[in-house]
Order: C-alpha cells, then structure tokens, then sequence
DNA sequence: ATTACTGCAAAGGCTTTGCATTGTA
DNA sequence: TACAATGCAAAGCCTTTGCAGTAAT
C-alpha cells in the first residue's frame, strides 16, 4: 500500500520529523505484511534490504510510529514476551493461540467490538485500545480432544 | 483462605514436590490478597515475614504454582512490562486501565464470558484462559474529558 | 547551518538458571 | 540419606538510552 506510506511520510513531515532512508524503509517493511511483526522480525526484513540499519533504529522508529498512530502494537503471544505491530489499517486482530499445536486462530472484530460498546455503554468509560489474547485449543485440535474424550 | 492453602499443600504432597516454608509463606502472602500482584510485590510481603527468603525462589515457586493451577499468571497493565499472579479463585478478573489518571476499572466477567462463549459458538474452539486488558479512559476522566468536549 | 536522526555499545527491567548448600521427607 | 528446594549471583531476553558522528531540511 504505497498509498499508507504517503500519508505517514506526510505526517512525518508535517509534525516536524525527518524522512529518513530508514523511516521510509521500514514503512515499506510494515506495508509489505498483514500480520503483527515483533521487533526483531521488523529488524530482520529491514536488514536484508539495507544492512546498514540497527535495531535501536528500529525500537526508536516504531515507537515514533505508535506515538503518531501510523502503526498498532500490541501482544498476541500467550507469553507476552515480546510486543508486535502492524501499520494501522483495518480493524485491530486478535487471536486465539493453541496450547496444542501453535496455531493462530482470528478472531472476527466484531465479537469483540460487540463486548467493548457493551463495557462502554455500563460503565460509562471509553475504549482507545483493547488487548484480547485468548489461549486454549483452535478448531481442529478442539475435534480432535473431543473424539478422543478429553475434552 | 486458610482452606485454599491447605488444599493447595496437599496438592503439593500429592504431586512429590516438598512443602517448604517458603511455599507455605508465599501461599499465605497470595491467600492475604484479592489483587492481582507482580513477583517483585510477593516477594516484598514476603520478605517482610521471612527476610531470608530470594526472589529466585519466589519466580520458581510461582512459576510451580501456575503449573498446578494454584494461581493464575496474566498481565494486566496496557505496557504488559510485568506479569501478575494471584490465587486461582474465583473468575478471572480483567480491567481498564485509564491513561489519563492510572486508576484500573474491573471489568465483569460475564461480558468477557459472554464473548468468550460466542466465540466457542461460532468457531469451535475451546478457551481455556482469555487476557483482556483494555486501555482508555476510567468512567470520571470520560466524564470530565466529554464536558470540556475533549471528547 | 541547524538540529534531528543514526549506529554502536552499554545499560535497564523483568525473569530464568547454574551451582554449591540446605533441608524436607 | 537421598534428592528436591533454596540463595546467590550471573546470565538471558527484549527494549531503551547515552554519545559521538551523520544527514535531512
């Protein structure tokens, strides 16, 4: 999405921030992927078009970017080791991690969107961010678990 | 709870793992709080009764604890820096973090349930832990901030 | 010409781990 | 008496930061 890249160049330039080499990389980086990235996967996709960068650069940039809501970021992992980001389009993703076998299933907006109108409607608060990380088994180990009576 | 750590001994005894002081210490410290509480905050209070004790043994000890299901890890804070543990009992609470005054809003379980249920519903997986923690504004900074029309 | 940005390396914050010692069962 | 558990200190992992040099405007 070259478009994406544009507007947050523009943003840049009119908050009083330079355009570097590197911010313009790693927006190109960001565009290039639908899924949230952690830092070093950012780094490491960066690195391969410009060997030059460092990850401080990277941690400094997409801080930058948070800041300026040009990207996402948040925890998905059950662990929550590391953070991930993803350039901010569409509405955010959550995920149900398996504890079987590792698989991430999406989970759609709206169900959580639902939740949140709900929590905002009772208790009279306002949502800016939600963190939804759920845990347990996807689909098919789900079947599986449960033809074998384990579940 | 005094029963809570009776029962969580004798799971221990069951299981071959020794009943040390430092377990029956820091089963005391988690049973004297509702909260969800960081190492470092299990560690002070129990450092405050038995200043011997490490902050080593305490992490091992909880990290052993979650693994029998005697208390519950998650994160709670927006920045997820640290995790925090509590006594498994009673349903899992999540909470709103404000980002203008810091306060935490509990929220109920039943609306986290509810999604959670209709997210069995309709993709067929099982959830065996959920973290939820969201981030905006408490019901007064909302209040306040809509009358100055800020928002 | 300014002044922000970068790379490097070191440090920070939370958590885990190796090892010798202690203590439960 | 065994062997698990502990305390200490060091290391690990992800992230941030100080500083001197570099580059965008």
């Amino acid at each position: 999405m070259p478009h994406l890249i544009d507007e947050a160049e523009t943003l840049l330039h009119e908050r009083g921030f330079k355009v570097t080499p590197q911010r313009t990389l790693l927006l190109q980086v960001l565009a290039s992927q639908t899924a949230y990235l952690d830092a070093d996967e950012i780094f490491r996709l960066a690195h391969s078009q410009d060997a030059s960068i460092s990850l401080a650069t990277v941690y400094r940039t997409l801080k930058l970017f948070a800041e300026l809501d040009i990207i996402e970021h948040r925890y998905v992992e059950p662990d929550h080791r590391r953070e991930v980001f993803r350039l901010s389009a569409g509405p955010e993703q959550h995920y149900l991690t398996c504890i079987r076998c590792g698989s991430r299933t999406l989970i759609h907006a709206d169900l959580l969107n639902r939740m949140v109108s709900e929590l905002v409607r009772r208790k009279g608060v306002s949502v800016t961010s939600a963190c939804a990380c759920f845990t347990g088994y996807c689909p098919t180990c789900t079947e599986e678990l449960r033809q074998r009576g384990e579940l």
